[in-house]
RNA sequence: GCCCGGGUGGCGUAAUCGGUAGGCGCGGGGGGCUUAAACCCCCCUGGUCCGCAAGGGCCGUGUGGGUUCGAGUCCCACCCCGGGCACCA
């Protein structure tokens, strides 16, 4: 290493190179990316006449270890494509920001007392000096924590816009409750009693989403159970239909706009009466063409009206297998339902166990035949879905057809069946109408309709919707999060904190413990940790009528909450009249051409958000646009999932991970400590004792090379393994651009001023189109490939050519800013590369004169011939004909030629 | 079970309209520089067969079929890998 010319691009001197530019554009305020108006307005002029492009990352959660090299992939990804669009003529903003409330800091502070704000701006720091050492263009005067107070003043402002409106009717949209015509309007946020999902071990609820099939814990696979409690949640059901039909209009991935479909779960069927000996009970079904098939009815263990269709004894006859052991059917019922509560919970979410259930002794009418069917509790219906009734056809429906077999109850097919069919399962799929009288012969289709019709002219049912989607649990019990701006008073009534009363604050705590259990079926649900803030909960306030006492809410928003709008604040992140200035939104927002839903041009992130962030995001995004806050029914325009970096995991014998730094291969087999260790795919993180930190990498070869490795492995929607042996190829790549420039031992510039040739020049348009295009569509490892061949052709000539050198430096510039500045001023540029056009290719050059066609002999590639690239099909024929490995096939027999003109001459027999 | 992605050299990838498969990089081999090593530079590198060589033949994009003058690319069936959902009536 200390033989090295004097003048190498090493990582030292990329290093030097590097910590200076970055101290240039912090000085300089090259990052900076001017509003209309407003604080940051300073410099609009020179881009004001300059299309806009948004471009935003998911921000991250500031986590205590700091970024490994895989965290920085999307965000090295957008910094590269909002480089490459500042230098083709666009006003970029490329914000960044920390999702800052959650579990960790909060759980640091139960251990050490640390106050998780502290925590949280400590490892904002790391994680902030982190990225810029990467060379990652933020403009951190825009810089957002989710925990500052003047940020959560405003997540609460939002939290009470939801809270003070409602969905008319009339219009579909959300207005304020103060324009209700009367009082009593379904609020957008609202306390529901309803049973949540309850975690003894995290001291919490969680939402349904956080709630993994087999019923436990996403974070850290707890055991939850369904417990009454009252709760806030939010009315995004309200929002189904839009949230569904507006995906439509969006650029995003056709994958997370299935899962968005399927999360929502729009069914189109209807709603049937039965009529009992006491109040109707009402179904949903998709299959109203099905109803002569109906032999039973179920409903759900926590069904409302449950009670009145316990019948006081069990008829006559009644199967023993029916009663579940009950005397009565009271205590069948009850038996039933305590034992699918509580514990048991655990497995009844989890599919594909054998159907249970108990008969409620009493009996419905089906209107289609009026025939007596009885009527059963089991679990496998559920009370969230539809009206927590169904009627069975176990025909018809695999799930009926299980509880019929398991409680021998009768099978009526009414859907004519394919002639073999057996009866081992349900028929569901389509058919002709049979056994149905009002319906009989009629396909499925025409049959739902027929049955529906007659169902509303008889007023005893009618046409229905239904959604998976349900409302959205919106309270945490948690210190780390933002306090719910409203109050009770003394007979429990809810208050919100008026506007001009944010924000409500956090409260210091000496004991940030939840009153966690030990017990992880622990079902008594404690105070959450704000309760203990006996000073900041007792508070005495005047809302309208004077001073008065109030008890605050003690729970906290869940972490969706901040990452809901942040991509609003970025815009005008100091604004504290309102959460941002309406003429700064529509210019960041806003679509010009109309055509659009308009929102964040490019929006960049894993797939692990498809569903829980994006839709919550879109949601309150509806909902301030209905409220006149923003300009777009939508968020973000265009969705990108950029892939993960992989890294080897290396397990011992007792599966756990090792080091994988410190395993030794030897002849394919892999050693650690001398013993052996198996191999697999993983995610790169602390736990799998992968990590390989930039820190690392900048030491041993520059942020440039990182950069530029991670961006040349693959497209930037790909996943790919992370091998630190491989980027010593972009980093020899690196130096030879330096060597181009400079020369190694005197540090002399090494570029002549005389012009290319014109073949290098052909090659050098050509390139440019090509680095374009895998720039534009976010494949930047196309276009590295191609100035990795560029700057071996330049680099062929003694004293290579400025002409070739200047427009490479630039081409660079988006994907290794550091060297690339550093060269641009060498070769005696005086303003920042950032500030320079991309360079444009000229048609002239890219036009081709001569091409070289292959020449085929019954698909076969035998030869090519150098033409005019306007060649007709007769020259292309006849030069084909005469080269003369290809005459050596064609010398027998006759052949006939197909000439496709540009591209290639194939001779087939005639 | 249902719904999505994806299978190209030893490895990461390229070939974006159906038209020369293997460009770029890693790894490997050979050579140069060096007292030596590292760094750096140059050349070769899908498999197989024929040939002293120059050169050439055949096979080859998960498998099997199909469409086409021509298929990594389009169609059908299947296999494997990855992800999502999972009693939603």
């Amino acid at each position: 290493m200390a033989d090295a010319p004097a003048y190498r691009y090493t990582a030292a001197l990329a290093g030097r190179i590097e910590l200076e530019w970055q101290k240039r554009w912090a000085e300089e305020g090259t990052q900076h990316t001017p509003n209309p108006e407003g604080d940051l307005a300073d410099g609009f002029q020179r881009v004001a006449a300059r299309p806009k492009l948004y471009v935003l990352d998911m921000f991250p959660y500031p986590s205590g270890s700091g970024l490994h090299v895989g965290h920085p992939l999307g965000y090295i990804g957008t910094d590269v494509f909002s480089r490459f669009k500042t230098m083709t003529g666009h006003n970029v903003l490329h914000p960044m920001g920390f999702d800052a409330f959650g579990l960790p800091a909060e759980q640091y502070a139960v251990q050490t007392g640390q106050h998780p704000r502290v925590t949280t701006e400590d490892n904002i720091a790391n994680m902030r000096r982190q990225m810029e050492r990467l060379g990652l263009g933020f403009d951190w005067r825009r810089c957002i924590a989710t925990t500052d107070v003047d940020y959560y003043r405003w997540t609460q402002w939002i939290f009470l816009q939801l809270y003070n409106a409602w969905v008319d009717p009339a219009t579909n949209r959300a207005r304020p409750v103060s324009e209700a015509p009367d009082g009593d309007v379904e609020r957008l946020v609202y306390q529901d009693d309803a049973l949540v999902n309850w975690c003894p071990a995290l001291g919490t609820v969680l939402a349904n989403e956080e709630v993994t099939s087999e019923g436990r814990s996403e974070r850290g696979n707890y055991p939850v159970h369904r417990v009454p409690l009252r709760q806030w949640k939010m009315r995004i059901t309200a929002y189904a239909d839009r949230l569904l039909e507006d995906l439509d209009r969006l650029d995003w991935p056709e994958p997370i706009k299935a899962m968005q479909r399927n999360w929502i779960g729009r069914s189109t069927g209807a709603r049937v009466f039965f009529p009992t000996d006491g109040a109707a009970v009402e179904v949903y079904t998709t299959r109203p063409d099905t109803l002569y098939g109906a032999t039973f009815m179920v409903v759900a263990p926590e069904y409302g009206g449950l009670d009145d269709l316990v019948a006081p004894e069990w008829p006559a006859g009644t199967p023993a297998r029916w009663t579940g052991g009950g005397t009565t059917p009271a205590e069948a019922v009850a038996g039933y339902q305590a034992e699918v509560s509580g514990i048991r919970d655990v497995d009844r979410l989890s599919a594909a166990r054998d159907k249970t259930g108990v008969f409620t002794g009493s009996f419905a009418t089906n209107p289609v035949n009026d025939e007596k069917i009885p009527i059963f509790v089991a679990d496998y219906v559920l009370a969230g879905y539809g009206t927590g009734a169904i009627m069975a056809v176990p025909a018809h429906d695999q799930r009926d057809f299980e509880f019929a077999r398991e409680f021998d109850l009768p099978v009526v097919g009414v859907v004519e069946t394919p002639e073999d069919w057996q009866w081992d399962e349900a028929y569901e799929g389509p058919g002709r109408a049979v056994n149905s009288p009002l319906i009989d012969g009629l396909p499925t289709d025409e049959a739902k309709a027929r049955i529906t019709a007659w169902l509303e002219a008889e007023g005893r049912g009618q046409g229905a919707v239904a959604y998976k989607l349900r409302d959205w649990l919106f309270s945490r019990q948690r210190y780390w999060g933002e306090p719910i701006p409203v109050v009770y008073d003394d007979a429990g009534n809810v208050h919100a904190v008026p506007e001009d009363q944010l924000p409500v604050e956090l409260p210091e705590l000496d004991n940030y413990e939840p009153e966690v259990s030990d017990d992880p079926d622990d079902m008594t649900v404690p105070q959450p940790p704000l309760a203990r803030a006996r000073d900041w909960v007792e508070v005495t306030l005047d809302l309208g009528d004077g001073p008065r006492r109030y008890r605050r809410e003690t729970n906290t928003m869940p972490q969706w909450a901040g990452s809901c709008w942040y991509y609003l604040r970025y815009l005008d992140p100091h604004n504290d009249r309102a959460l941002v200035d309406p003429a700064i939104e529509s210019y960041w927002m806003g679509d010009e051409a109309d055509k659009q839903p308009g929102g964040v041009d490019l929006y960049v992130g894993g797939v692990e958000h498809a569903v829980l962030h994006l839709l919550y995001a879109r949601f309150w995004h509806k909902v301030l646009y209905d409220l006149g806050h923003v300009t777009t029914p939508e968020p973000f325009q265009r969705l990108f999932n950029q892939g993960y970096v992989l890294a080897n995991v290396f397990r011992d014998e007792r599966g756990q991970p090792v080091p994988a730094l410190d395993v030794v291969e030897e002849d394919g087999a892999f050693f650690y400590e001398g013993k052996p260790v198996t191999r697999e795919q993983g995610k790169m993180g602390k736990s799998l004792k992968n990590s390989v930190t930039p820190d690392e990498m900048y030491e041993a070869y520059g942020a440039d090379t990182l950069r530029l490795y991670e961006m040349f492995s693959g497209p930037l929607d790909t996943s790919r393994p992370w091998d630190t042996e491989a980027v010593v190829g972009v980093y020899r790549f690196l130096q030879r651009v330096w060597r181009l420039v400079v020369d190694e031992d005197s540090g002399a510039l090494r570029v002549t001023d005389a012009p290319l040739d014109d073949e290098s020049r052909r090659e050098l348009h050509r390139t440019i189109e090509a680095v374009r295009d895998g720039m534009e569509s976010l494949r930047f490892n196309v276009s590295i490939a191609r100035l990795m061949e560029l700057t071996t052709a330049l680099a062929r000539a003694n004293q290579p050519s400025r002409e070739g050198v200047e427009p490479l430096v630039l081409m660079l510039a988006p994907l290794a800013p550091h060297i690339s500045e550093e060269l641009w001023g060498r070769l005696g540029g005086t303003e920042s590369v950032t500030r320079q056009d991309f360079p444009a290719a000229d048609p002239e050059w890219t036009r081709q004169d001569r091409i070289t066609i292959p020449v085929q002999v019954k698909g076969k590639l035998r030869g090519t011939v150098d033409v005019d690239a306007g060649a007709t099909q007769a020259d292309l024929e006849s030069a084909a004909r005469a080269e003369p490995k290809v005459a050596g096939y064609l010398s027998e027999g006759s052949w006939r030629a197909i000439v496709v003109p540009g591209r290639l001459v194939n001779f087939v027999p005639a």
